[in-house]
DNA sequence: ATTGAGCCTGGACTATACTCCATGGTTTAT
DNA sequence: ATAAACCATGGAGTATAGTCCAGGCTCAAT
């Protein structure tokens, strides 16, 4: 196995752990180039690629799922753009939607500190006071 | 049991069900009023007051322990809102930590958009080109 | 040859908030 | 009296993303 890597020099280079790459394995996301007779995975160093891909996809929001179709998008369909860009556009929305709830939220809860804030006396709190 | 009411009933009155209800029982958010001989839980009309207060405060952000801490407060402290307060302006700070993180990413997406829209000829894709 | 480091599998455990099911006892209405 | 409706417990399963461990091989170096 020249110029493969064992899983545990993988995790070395690409800052992913051991059981995290197995992980990513059974979920799809990563394979090992080859297996030993005895079983040992053998990495080529594009797995490193991959993994710091996954890296970055999860910081911009993506799931694993998602990420695995990413994946699939390179693979299979060498790479357009437009589909990945679609993948791209929708998790946009999706961050979106979710900012506008938490805004929502927030302004729901300055309501009720406002409200607990105007009782200065202390005796009776508007939130509480929900539980009858 | 006169006045009480059965599992059923609290979860028709309430809009939670019967396995939400006693899901909250083991997490220590509501507790029946009474047992019969026989085991069977019975409430009085209060407990519907408290499961709404808990529906609200999950449309405010609260997970379930942190709602737990609410309603505690209301018991051994006979309601000091300054107590609450403090929980809910924590709240207001985790829900704004939440937004900027989104904002974040929403940024980076759109930046990682517009470069894989730049290129028109769909032959090569920025972002999965990550993957080597 | 032996030791220690590295690798294997499978399964348990974390957190959050439920939901569903099997099995069996109880209550209510006819 | 009997059946339908209701309630009980305990445990498994869902989704997300891992982490940790036991028990047992394997590999590399001394």
């Amino acid at each position: 196995m020249k110029n493969l890597l064992k899983i545990g020099e993988l995790s070395k280079e690409s800052g992913v752990s051991i059981d995290t790459i197995r992980f990513y394995e059974e979920k799809g996301l990563v394979n090992p180039t080859n297996r030993s007779e005895k079983g040992y995975r053998y990495y080529d160093s594009y797995t490193s690629s991959v993994l710091q891909f996954i890296v970055t996809s999860k910081e911009l929001g993506f799931t694993l799922n998602e990420i695995k179709d990413l994946i699939n998008i390179k693979i299979n369909k060498n790479g357009k753009c437009s589909l990945a860009l679609d993948k791209i556009k929708e998790k946009e929305l999706d961050i979106d939607r979710k900012i506008t709830e938490l805004k929502k939220i927030k302004s729901a809860l300055k309501k009720v500190s406002k409200k607990c804030e105007s009782s200065k006396n202390d005796s009776i709190c508007h939130f509480l006071e929900l539980l009858g």
